[in-house]
DNA sequence: ATGGTGACGACGG
DNA sequence: ACCGTCGCCACCA
C-alpha cells in the first residue's frame, strides 16, 4: 500500500462538480502536509480520462487550476472538464471554493485503512 | 543507499 | 491582494 494508492482512494470519492484541494486529499489520505505529494501522485494518472480517478477534481488552495509545461495540456483540459460538471469559474479562472469543495461528512473510505470510526459515539 | 525535484502550502513585506 | 521564499518528504534516477 503505497501513499499514491492512499491518494487515488481519496481522489476517488470527490464527487461529480464538486472539487477539493490538495491539502485536503493528502490529509485525508493520511499525509497531513503532503500535498505536494498529491500533485506528483496526480501527475502519474494525467491519462485516464475514462478512468475511475477524477483527477480533474483537485485544485490548488487558491481555488486554481495549476498550470505547468509538463503538463502538456491537461490543465486546460482539467478546466473544461469542470465547467462541464457545472463547476463554476470566476473571470479570473477561480473556483470558489466556499462553493464546491468537497465536505466529506463521512470518513473517507481507504481500500484498507479504517476510519477510526469504531468508536461510534 | 543518497540527493534533487515538485499538478503545494503557509508566512512576511 | 500580490509576490518571493522556505519547508514538507515520497518518488525517481
Amino acid at each position: 500500500m503505497t501513499a499514491y494508492e492512499r491518494i487515488y482512494a481519496v481522489t476517488r470519492q470527490i464527487p461529480r462538480g464538486r472539487v477539493a484541494t490538495y491539502g485536503q486529499v493528502a490529509e485525508l489520505s493520511g499525509l497531513p502536509g503532503q500535498a505536494r505529494l498529491v500533485g506528483y501522485a496526480l501527475y502519474r494518472v494525467v491519462d485516464p480520462i475514462g478512468g475511475d480517478i477524477p483527477w480533474q477534481r483537485v485544485v490548488n488552495a487558491k481555488g486554481k487550476i495549476s498550470y505547468a509545461t509538463r503538463r502538456e495540456g491537461s490543465d486546460d483540459l482539467q478546466r473544461s472538464l469542470l465547467v462541464a460538471e457545472g463547476i463554476d469559474f470566476s473571470p479570473d479562472d477561480r473556483i470558489d471554493l466556499k462553493r464546491y469543495r468537497w465536505q466529506p461528512t463521512a470518513p473517507v473510505a481507504l481500500p484498507d485503512g479504517d476510519p477510526s470510526d469504531a468508536s461510534c459515539g
